[in-house]
This record gives C-alpha cells, structure tokens and sequence, in this order.
DNA sequence: TGTACATCAGTGAACGCGCGTTCACTGATGTAC
DNA sequence: TGTACATCAGTGAACGCGCGTTCACTGATGTAC
C-alpha cells in the first residue's frame, strides 16, 4: 500500500469513527454532515468523495459483516458445502469485533431512524444476492436454481436470527452457541408446507 | 361509510392515481410533491396528512398483498397450516389486479430508486413479523420460537421468489404455478445444514 | 325537524433546513525517463 | 539520482433544491338535544 493509499485510508477511518462518536451523542437526525466534516477536519467536499449519502456513513460499519459471499469463498473447496456455510456465518459475526459496544449503540439508532434502517434492508438483500451467486458457484448450478435460492434464503435467515438474539445477551459466546443451535435444529424440522400431490420432476440436490 | 369518510377515501385515491402517474411519466426524483397537489387538485399540506413522506406515497399500492399474517388469520382455524400459509400466499397474489400493467412500472421504479427500494425491504420486514404473530398464534408456541420464525421466513421467502419469477413471465398463471411448485418442492430438499452431532433437545414441530 | 356545537378534511402561504452538487483550485504522492 | 509530468486526495465557498413543517383559517359533515 503506497502512502497516498495510506493517508486516503485513515481519512476515511477519522471520518466514520467522528461520524459514529457524534451519532451515539446526538442522534441520526440532529447529526449533519457539516458537524461531522468539521469535527474530522476535513471539507465537507471530502465527505462525499467517501461517503456517497449520510445513512451509508453510518451503515458503513455494520455493512462488511454481512458478506457472506466473500466469507463462502473463502472455504475449502472441498468441504462440505452445509460445513462452508456454517462456517461463513461464523466468520461474519467473528469480524464484527464491538469494541466498547459501540456497533450496539449504532446498530439501536439505526433501528430506530428510518432512512438507515431501510437502507440497512437493501445492503442485507445485495448480500444476499451475492451469497447466491457464491452458493451456485459451488453447487455448480444455475443461480435461478430453486435450491441454491432457498439455501441462500435460509441460509442469510439464520445469519439474521442469530443476530438478532444476540442484541438480547449480547454475549459473544451466546451468539456462536445461537448459530450452531440454528444450525442443528435446521435439518429436524419437517417442513410445514404442502406435501407433493403427484411429485414428478422435483429438483434434488446432490449427494 | 359516513358521506365525510366516503369523500377522504377518494381524495386518498385521487392523490395515489395521480401520483403513480406522475412517478410513471417522469420518474421518481423527477416528480416533486408539488407537482403531486397540483395535478391532484389538492393543497400540498393535504398531501402529507394521507402520506408522511414522499417514499409511502409510491409504495402505497406495493404494501397491501405483503399482509400475509391477514390472509392467514382469514383462513379458517380447522385448515392445516400448511395449507393455510399456501393459500394466504396464493390470496396476497390474487389481491393485486395489475390493470394495464401499472403496478408493474412502479415497481420498476421502485427497484431503480434507492429510497423507496430500501423502504419497501423495511415494510416487508414489518409484515413479515406480522406473519410471525399470526403463525404463532395458530401453532400455540411463542413469536420466538425457533420453528415459528423459520417457518415465517421460509414462508416470505416463497412469497418473494414467486413475485421475481413472476417479474420474468408476469402471466398471472406463471405466477400461481411458481407458488405451487415452490410449495411442492420445499419438502423434498434435504436442507443442506449440518446433521446434529448429538442431537439432545431438539425442537419438533407438533403432528 | 330544527338549532347549536363539535369534528375533521382541506387550504395556502411561508419557510427552515440540511443534503448533496458544482467548480476551479492546491499540493502531496507516484511514475517515467 | 534528478527532473518533468501525471495522478489524485483534499479544499472551500457558494448554492440549488425540494422535502416536510407550521399556523391560523374555512367550510362541510356529523351529532346531540
């Protein structure tokens, strides 16, 4: 990384981690971005050649743990594609390391203005996308396959359960013992949807 | 339906049909509320009194079919759940009449604005949890049960890939055989999850 | 059946506000020779 | 190792813009007696 990247990397650094700081004190709403250029001391030009809109300012955070894709690839190929995605969503929360509770305090302000909180939705439904693409990679299937798509459903509504009762206990342990509990129980359900009626051509994944 | 309350419900109306117009023309950021009152031959302040914001407004018509806990609370408390959640998806589709293809456009406009798009993904999150009390209710078991929040999700997710498919063919028919098959093919996936290591207390769904 | 009052949809003008853009510029870093 | 030029992060002032709010008001509809 030359110095020019360097210095472009930590400016960008500086500004999330003032833009959070006066979020967590002020509000979403009564922070503006003037308020946030001054306190980082850059121009309020420079904010906007990193930060494209105020909600993915403070998005940007909570943004990287949600690459489940980027996580799949990074698996073995060999193993098994049940074990990667287990895995993955691992990884994920492992990143996500909330130093002083910090990413709490954003995430609860986040959920409770709505222009973040919508936009939080549409980056979770781009990842989701992407972790499709992954999974149909790996299947070697087409990404309209009907069950890379339900995997991917699945797979992100386990990421997103197990994300949310860890806000309750917040204990990082709990979290990982509440994905491999997903996890586990995933398999023994039967599922409560209709039973095929004649059943001819169904998709069966492979062994 | 008093003669005052009968009069709102046309304005309402009124404000919805000429704004779908309007975004149809010329685009969402290219139509302003103004030009909304103006054309609907009502006072700007009128405008916000029906719809806070800008986004609501065109996502009105988009919100009522994601009512899947209404649809299955209408069903009848005998019908298998299984059943019932095929049948409240089913009902949600017939609800939207796309006359001439307009809902069809705006959720292409939708699709392409970041804001209305991130608010739609909000409003589904909300009636999905909405689905999850009506399950809930029906099974006997609390929101947080594990089977109760996994069947809601799976639930939306078929919602959701049937209303994607249907994007493609968009035939009415196509779209009510994507549900079907949906449905049929659900419970013949071996989920691709891990087997239980030891499998102690392992929550089954009742018969 | 009429009178008096309450309720509520709708008005219209005025405006605060901050988001995001534009533009011409500086100076440090990177690169080619 | 030095010189000449290219690239790109950052500046700062100015501003357009339309969203959403506020306020005091009118007039039609609803209701109570």
């Amino acid at each position: 990384m030359g110095l020019r990247e360097l210095k472009a990397t930590r400016t960008r650094q500086q500004i999330v981690d003032t833009a959070l700081s006066l979020f967590i004190d002020q509000g979403y709403d009564a922070t503006t971005m003037e308020q946030i250029a001054e306190r980082a001391e850059v121009g309020s030009t420079t904010l906007y050649r990193y930060f494209p809109s105020k909600d993915l300012l403070i998005l940007d955070r909570l943004t990287q743990p949600m690459n489940l894709g980027a996580f799949l690839r990074e698996r073995p190929a060999e193993e098994p594609l049940s074990v990667a995605l287990g895995a993955a969503i691992h990884a994920s929360f492992d990143v996500l390391d909330d130093e002083d509770g910090r990413l709490t305090a954003v995430r609860h302000i986040v959920d409770n203005a709505p222009i973040p909180r919508a936009r939080l939705w549409d980056l979770a439904a781009q990842a989701q996308s992407e972790l499709k693409k992954a999974i149909a990679e790996r299947m070697g299937r087409p990404v309209e396959d009907l069950l890379v798509v339900m995997t991917a459903h699945v797979t992100f509504a386990v990421f997103h359960i197990a994300g949310e009762t860890a806000g309750a206990g917040d204990h990082k342990a709990s979290r990982s013992e509440s994905v491999d509990e997903l996890l586990r129980t995933l398999n023994t359900f039967e599922w409560v949807v209709p039973a095929p009626p004649s059943g001819p051509d169904t998709v069966r994944p492979r062994p």
